[in-house]
This record gives structure tokens, C-alpha cells and sequence, in this order.
DNA sequence: TATCCCATGTAACGAGTTACATGATTCT
DNA sequence: AGAATCATGTAACTCGTTACATGGGATA
């Protein structure tokens, strides 16, 4: 599994991670979270707890309260810690940031309970870089092509260039958020 | 198809819109375009390509040059065409909004060519509101939880409304410019 | 002539969607 | 007791991915 899991696979493993959970559980949390756009859906979720059981990162642990509900909790085998870990300190690749930046989210959102400050504040430089050669491709296509697009289609490039410029913001605020944090945490 | 075409679909669609196109022209524009986060494999195109034909919304345009390389393009039917304005006029929903923001600025990049820049307007609108409901909903429920949020999970929730406050921001603009090219336009 | 690239295709596979199925438990 | 809902699961289907196949025109 190590190199072909989902990013449902890694959100699954990541919720899990922070507390034994159910299927029912995750998929009530993509149903009243606003966050994570992944489905609800039990033709996802359910196969996707069993490829992780079959991989063995997570394992069943059998709370049968007496007279409850039935409840097929999981929480992460070694393995899986592992597995999570090695997930979340993959360096930002640059399909990543041009494909996926929200994948590369979904794995900064849960850094903060297994990475140590150092490796966080890395992926975020990393980030940024990504992001800034990204635009500067980006405004050097739209200065050689726009010419040639229509209104609405030069807009919705433009679109696409404040959402990077909002995006390298905010990760230059979160850069300086955490090192605000772990100065705090070294004087205490 | 009409009820059930795939964002590839309409994609091609509106891009053989534009001018006939081959499959290959097609796959070029994805593989050279930093735009579109849409595949340029084969794979994906020729069948799309496939299904646009038996539908009807395509038809080939028997370009044989003599001599020349193989080359199949397509070009709009009578029934292409209105799919295409049908499925640009669709209203904003809610759900798009929270769900597939690029689906809708892919419609809006095509509207350019086909629709009045009062529908134009419209859609910006609804859009704009959309994104403020949604942003309302994000910030409610931030304000509920973040104190149970760790600190990456907090940042990158952040970063989500960031990127949404960008997007009503550009929005806004993109409505008062389509106003002001509208002034411009009558008055020659 | 040999090789490379143009251009279209196909076959196997996997994941997610939709819709349905199945019990058990809580609520009225 | 009957209805609603909790909780897990499965089957059919479609799209997109990856990798391979083909065949002709350009280029050396």
C-alpha cells in the first residue's frame, strides 16, 4: 500500500490517529464538518477502513459496551503511526503545489500533533518556495497570453492568481505563527 | 448525456467551442496550460471525445489535407452549442460553491463568448453571495471549534478562509469590471 | 532506410458514486 | 409494537489512470 494510498486512505489514517474512531464516526465528520470536501458516502469510507485494515495500520479495537450500540472502532497499529509520520514528512513537491494544494493542506492541518515544530516550519518554507516559482510561472504566462483571452477568461485567470497570492500570504503568517509559538513554548 | 456529462466533457466542450479542435490539439492545450488542472492522457480525452460525438454535441469536420498528418477535429453541432450555453447558464448553488469552486470559475472563463454581460453579471452575483453564505457558515463553526483545533489544524482552516475572502474579493472586482467594459461599450 | 515524433486509440485496473440491503437499538 | 435512526456493508456502474499498441509522416 505504502505508494498507492488514497488521500482518503491518509485522511482516514489521520483522524484515526487522533482518536480511535468508527466508520460511522469519519463519516459523520465529512457530513458536519465544513471542512475536508471528501465524501460521506459508505461506498468510500467502509472500503477505504478496510484497505488500511488489510495494510495493517489500523486495527479494531472491540469496545462491545454492554448493551450499545455495535461499534467497530479502529485506532493506529505501529505501523500505521509510521505510516502517518512518513506521510506527513513528505517534502512539497512541485506537482504538489500545482495539483494538489489541497492535499498538501489536509497533510499540514495534522502535522501539529506528530511532527516537531522544526519539520513543520520546514514544509511550510518549502511551501512557499513552491508557491512563488509556481506564480511567477503562472504571471508569466498570463503577461504572454492574455492578449489572446477572452474578458471572462482573463478574469478567471486572475482568479486563479490572488487565490496564490492570498495562499503564499497566509503561509508567510503561518511561518511566523509558529515560530511566535515555539519561542513562547522554549521561555516557559 | 445532458444530465450526466463529466467536467472533462463540458471542459472539451467548450473548448472546441472556442475553434475545432483535434483530440491532440486538446490534449496539448492541458499538457502547455498552466490553467486547467485537467489530464492530458489520452486515456481521458479520446473517450470524453467519444462521448461528445454520440451525443451529438460534436461532430467531426473531415479536415483531410493532402498529404498532411491523420488530424480529427470537431466542431460544434446546433445541439453542442446550446448544451454548452445551457450548461453556462446554469445557476450558482450552494452546493458548487462549497464543493467546486473550479468547476464554476471553468464555466465562467467560457461565458465570455456566449452569454450577455447581464447573465455575466448574474452569475457573479449569485456567486459573490454564495461565497459570503458559505464564508459565514466557515466562520461560525471556526469560532465554535477552533479552541479544539490544534495548532496546524487551526492555521489550516485559516487558510481556508483566506483563500475564500480572496475569492469574494476578486469576485467584486471581476463584477465591477464587466460593469465598467459594459459602460464602455455603449457609449462607442 | 531507420528513427523519431505525431496522433489516435485500447485494455486492465482502481477508486468513488449511487442505490440498495441488513440488523440492531432507541424512541414514541 | 411499530417507526425512525444507528451502523455497517455490498453490488453495479462510470470515470480517470497507467501502460501499451498502432501506423503514418517527417527527419537524418
Amino acid at each position: 500500500m505504502a505508494a498507492r494510498a488514497t488521500r482518503l486512505d491518509y485522511a482516514l489514517l489521520a483522524l484515526i490517529g487522533q482518536a480511535p474512531r468508527s466508520g460511522y464516526d469519519l463519516r459523520k465528520i465529512f457530513a458536519l464538518t465544513p471542512l475536508a470536501h471528501f465524501s460521506d458516502s459508505p461506498g468510500a469510507v467502509y472500503p477505504s477502513l478496510r484497505r488500511l485494515e488489510r495494510t495493517g495500520w489500523v486495527e479494531p479495537v472491540s469496545t462491545r459496551p454492554e448493551g450499545g450500540r455495535r461499534r467497530e472502532a479502529f485506532r493506529l497499529t505501529q505501523a500505521g503511526r509510521r505510516a502517518l509520520r512518513d506521510w506527513l514528512r513528505q517534502p512539497v513537491t512541485r506537482d504538489e503545489v500545482v495539483h494538489d494544494t489541497d492535499g498538501l493542506l489536509l497533510r499540514f492541518a495534522f502535522m501539529g500533533e506528530w511532527l516537531e515544530t522544526r519539520e513543520i516550519q520546514a514544509f511550510v518554507e518549502g511551501f512557499v518556495r513552491g508557491l512563488r516559482l509556481h506564480l511567477a510561472d503562472l504571471e508569466q504566462f498570463f503577461s504572454r497570453e492574455s492578449g489572446r483571452m477572452s474578458v471572462t477568461g482573463r478574469l478567471a485567470f486572475e482568479s486563479g492568481l490572488s487565490g496564490l497570492r492570498a495562499q503564499i500570504a497566509w503561509a508567510r503568517r503561518a511561518g511566523l505563527r509558529l515560530r511566535a509559538a515555539e519561542r513562547e513554548r522554549s521561555q516557559s
